[in-house]
DNA sequence: AAGAGACCCTGGATGC
DNA sequence: TGCATCCAGGGTCTCT
């Protein structure tokens, strides 16, 4: 569910709620959703523990902990987190709970059961592969040229791919190729300079807009105070399928890419030529 | 190595 | 109304 934009309003919303409250014990409601180490090393290393730092990296977040050790949760398609009181009632979908030493508990809730945390020492286990941070500096069209130079795989695919850019899913790819005029189809090998420059550009744009916006709300995100973000007012193509391209009026068009439902317009963003 | 597809899950929307 | 099918902001694994 959650991109880059969504987990850093949930990551920003959710930190003063968070820092340095003393984690008394922790709850998994449903013990898959810890991923390493195993269940009850992960339940000791987080007793007494509190969380020092809060950083995001692509679609993870990373809570540092007393000890140096980080604690990592990825919130996949339909992850939450909220702090309440611990007399609030759990919900049919709470997975993990960690419950602080005040009274009050830091709760995650995943529908889908695909969201995971982590604990470990060294973050670069669990986020070592993603590649750069798209709004960093060091993701612009030189190193894209140098990516997509010996990719033959459709453009959207790539963009999807976070070991090439960290943060971007499903919404924002079909947005930042509208933008710049691309067809998602596109082999990656076979975008010229000007337009890897306008695709970074575009994404960037895109990326920092949604984050002013505080997401894009659907129907799963929202912020820890259940309030939504905005940026679903903005989408130009995605989930728009017939309706009008705002640009030339043509019915933007929906075709399946990498097994991801992928919308675009077919005049702005034409195959050939 | 890179790319395509299956798979992990649940539940809401849609179609017959 | 009831049942079947499709669909979903993600990532990992296997096979080729």
């Amino acid at each position: 569910m959650p991109e880059l934009p969504e987990v850093q309003t949930i990551l920003d919303a959710l930190t003063p709620l968070i820092l340095n409250r003393e984690i008394q014990s922790v709850t998994p409601l449903w013990p898959p959703v810890i991923d390493r180490p195993e269940r009850v090393l992960f339940q000791q290393w987080l007793q007494g523990r509190r969380v020092i730092e809060t950083k995001r990296r692509g679609k993870y977040m990373l809570f540092r902990l007393d000890d140096d050790r980080w604690l990592i949760l990825h919130l996949r398609m339909t992850g939450k987190m909220r702090v309440v009181n611990a007399s609030e009632p759990l919900r049919p979908h709470d997975r993990l709970i960690f419950h602080f030493s005040d009274g009050d508990d830091w709760r995650f809730e995943d529908q889908r059961k695909f969201g995971r945390a982590y604990l470990v020492e060294d973050p670069a286990e669990i986020v070592g592969k993603l590649g750069p941070e798209p709004l960093s500096d060091t993701f612009d069209a030189n190193y894209l040229a140098r990516i997509l130079a010996r990719r033959t795989a459709a453009i959207k695919s790539l963009l999807l791919d976070q070991r090439i850019v960290a943060g971007i899913g499903n919404i924002y790819a079909d947005e930042s190729l509208f933008l710049a005029r691309i067809h998602p189809l596109r082999p990656g090998s076979s975008l010229t300079q000007d337009e890897i420059a306008a695709l970074v550009a575009a994404i960037k744009t895109i990326l920092a807009q949604a984050l002013t916006e505080m997401g894009t709300t659907l129907r799963d995100y929202r912020r820890p105070d259940g309030s939504t973000g905005s940026f679903q007012n903005s989408l130009q193509v995605f989930r728009r399928t017939g309706e009008p391209c705002p640009s030339c009026g043509a019915p933007i068009q929906r075709i399946v890419v990498a097994g991801r439902s992928t919308h675009f317009c077919p005049r702005e963003q034409p195959l050939h030529g």
